[in-house]
DNA sequence: CAAGTGCCTTTATC
DNA sequence: AGATAAAGGCACT
């Protein structure tokens, strides 16, 4: 199956699966496999021709928000030149409709480690716990189920390599199975109320409960701080903040929450409503550039 | 090659 | 409120 790109539709599939805000989709050749559900499928992009198996076009559609309107969100974030570079550079990244359940164990495992490192962790879950499907020649796995990673024991998450992430996956695998929180009925809630209730969840602090919001449950104004979009704040944007703060945030090495929620708030106002998207290219942009 | 540094942070404690 | 420390282990230099 194919879909066609308008030119109004800026899309480019390599940066979108490489930008790090999904850890479990591999090229082979000009292919990316991965398994988003149920589903084993390939993708790949020649110009503006997409061809997938395994998918519909719907899901391509929506998987990708393709819907997005590109152009019409660069012209609310394009403040100035640094994000203007990282847009020209990067254009046609696009933010992902990841799976909430997915995407909230996998920020878990992110905390406070490299992307090869947390890839290596999903697959590692993946392979245990998942399910065994085939496309081609590949062997994939589908995510596990919150049943199954809330029956998992301590030891096996520690042999996932999850370290003191495992009791934190285990205690919200037990939550979310439980229907302690329900997931989807986080994307009708307001940002602030959803992203309370995510980090009522062990493991889950304001970067987690972000980076799922704006992955996973529709809150494109949802800004993720983390250590490349703080010392992008301090590169490009210090002149917004008083000079006590700046120092503050220049000499300590981790931050408070307050200071978390000042840098977020800063994206937010600065950048508009598509403050997600800004944070994206921005990350992106510093960490290829640093 | 060994050793050091850094990692899309959260939590506990003072 | 704000500072500080601890928490796996892997990848990269």
């Amino acid at each position: 199956m194919k879909i066609q790109l308008s030119p109004s539709r800026p899309f480019n599939l390599d940066f979108t699966l490489c930008c790090g805000q999904t850890f479990r989709w591999e090229k082979q050749g000009d292919w990316w496999y991965g398994v988003v559900g149920q589903a084993p499928c390939k993708i790949r992009q020649t110009g503006k021709t997409l061809a997938f198996e395994g998918v519909d076009a719907g899901f391509v559609e929506n998987y990708f928000r393709l819907d997005d309107d590109l152009p019409e969100i660069f012209s609310r974030i394009n403040k100035d030149r640094n994000i203007e570079a990282a847009i020209s550079e990067f254009n046609g990244l696009r933010i992902l409709r990841q799976e909430p359940w997915e995407c909230l164990i996998s920020y878990i495992c992110a905390t406070y480690k490299s992307i090869s490192a947390i890839k290596g962790m999903l697959a590692n879950l993946s392979r245990r716990f998942g399910e065994e499907t085939r496309k081609d020649t590949q062997i994939l796995y589908t995510f596990p189920k919150p049943a199954k990673l809330a029956k998992a024991g301590l030891h096996e998450l520690l042999a996932c390599g999850l370290g003191y992430r495992a009791k934190y996956v285990s205690e919200t695998a037990k939550l979310v199975r439980e229907n302690t929180l329900d997931l989807e009925r986080l994307e009708k809630m307001a940002y602030a109320k959803a992203k309370q209730e995510l980090t009522s969840l062990p493991g889950v602090g304001p970067k987690v409960a972000d980076c799922v919001l704006l992955f996973s449950l529709e809150k494109l104004q949802a800004f993720p701080v983390d250590v490349w979009i703080r010392r992008a704040i301090l590169k490009y944007y210090a002149r917004y903040f008083p000079k006590e703060f700046v120092k503050r945030l220049s000499a300590q090495e981790s931050l408070s929450s307050s200071g978390y929620e000042k840098l977020g708030s800063f994206g937010r106002e600065y950048f508009g409503d598509y403050a997600g998207y800004a944070q994206e290219y921005l990350y992106h942009h510093e960490r290829m550039h640093h």
